[in-house]
DNA sequence: ACCTGAACACCGTTCAAGT
DNA sequence: ACCTGAACACCGTTCAAGT
């Protein structure tokens, strides 16, 4: 996994579309050639210049290329974004080993908070997200590892699967509203200053509120709501399974 | 507040912008003559086209005009958006009288409730969140009621913030991987169909518990994720107050 | 003093012409 | 057979010229 600067890739299939540009996919049987380097410039360019100034050409420049050779191996320059997304979805690793003595919850926050870091590390590409659910490779395989997981520890289907989105999407929306692509200097002390500098007259408890807020890291509030769903599953889990397993109490 | 289609509203000030196009702010002390009007003329087209096709000659157009005048009232087309998405917020109405008798849990799921509503009213604004934290008006109106409510009903500062917190991002994570905004037909039923139809030998534990949420509606799916959250809430409010509210339990 | 047509410097995408 | 320069039809934004 996390292939992320090799050569090529083998055959780039259906996947990376969920239905939007679904349609013209299947037809393109042309030769893989630097299929997987275009996608590696690709993610670089994202990471240092954000996707709004991301352009077609730029990427064809750094590939010392023209833009109508780009569109030999992708049909859009928004396939290609869905690639660079499953490209970083690759890096999300969670070592078999590192999950295997501890409870489901000690797996699942390990699980979340490696994800997490992985879009802090590329805050740019978050706006994908909004565009697509990541059904590439490294998308699915990613679901496949925490659903087995979550199976694995006696879940019942239903339960792993409304468990696993319920986490998914709040991992996304934290990180999508903790980091702003575009901007370079907003991050959330910025925003709490903001939130304390407010009247207090017309906004009693945002202002009651955020001084308290002020004290404490992007981090540390992730946890803390990945923590709420934790203990609400275990609620869930607990009443299913007989295996109540006593929170680690860490924040 | 949902000032939708009136002529316009006073004095735009420095707002909408948490920080990155703030600096341009300040300056403008130009007549605030249609803009209230640009700004409802701008979610229509939005949400008829989404944010991609929106352009501002649409907009000219439709406001039988130039693209020039725009620029007379505001400083470029994200200034637009902002505004778009303050007024959006604008209809989340949580009426006092809905929420007056009921303990926080019926009436924090009221709200994330309206607020999920609106987002699901207007998918195409949901990229909007990707750039900005809301802080217009209409976002902080919610935000104070949302977190007075919470400190009526005896939550702490910090937690009521970082429960705040929580639930709103979960909200706006769940409304962005749900809806995706540029495609037309993609919903949850296609993407049920599409996790069930993997192979299940590559892909066990998604194949097994796909089967599962195919009988479920999107709408369940996050109230689901929101009573998660709500039932862990209530294990740290309860240890500090001793008002454990029991859960209505109603799925 | 206010408005705006027309231009500017781009953009994603395509295709005819090159090798 | 494969590649790509140059063009196409746009875009957001600006400004000089109109009223």
């Amino acid at each position: 996994m996390s292939h992320d600067a090799g050569p090529l890739t083998p055959g780039g299939h259906a996947w990376w579309a969920a239905r939007p540009v679904a349609a013209t996919i299947a037809r393109r049987g042309r030769p893989p050639v630097g299929l997987s380097r275009i996608v590696a410039v690709a993610l670089e360019i994202v990471d240092e210049v954000g996707v709004q100034a991301f352009t077609m050409r730029m990427l064809a420049d750094r590939l010392s290329s023209g833009t109508a050779t780009l569109y030999r191996y992708f049909t859009s320059k928004d396939e290609i974004m869905a690639h660079v997304l499953d490209l970083v979805l690759g890096e999300v690793e969670v070592e078999p080993a590192h999950v295997a003595g501890r409870n489901w919850q000690e797996a699942m926050t390990l699980a979340a908070d490696r994800f997490y870091r992985v879009l802090r590390r590329h805050p740019n590409v978050l706006p994908q997200f909004v565009r697509q659910i990541p059904v590439g490779p490294n998308g699915m395989a990613n679901r496949e590892r925490v659903l087995g997981l979550l199976l694995a520890h006696g879940f019942a289907p239903d339960l792993a699967a409304r468990a696993f989105q319920a986490i998914g999407h709040y991992v996304i929306g934290f990180a999508i509203q903790q980091a702003s692509p575009d901007s370079t200097d907003r991050d959330a002390k910025d925003l709490h200053d903001f939130f304390q500098s407010v009247d207090a007259a017309t906004f009693p408890a945002i202002a009651a509120t955020a001084t308290f807020l002020r004290a404490s890291t992007v981090d540390e509030e992730f946890h803390f709501g990945l923590k709420l769903l934790l203990t609400g599953i275990d609620h869930l889990h607990a009443r299913s399974v007989g295996s109540t397993s006593s929170a680690p109490g860490s924040s």
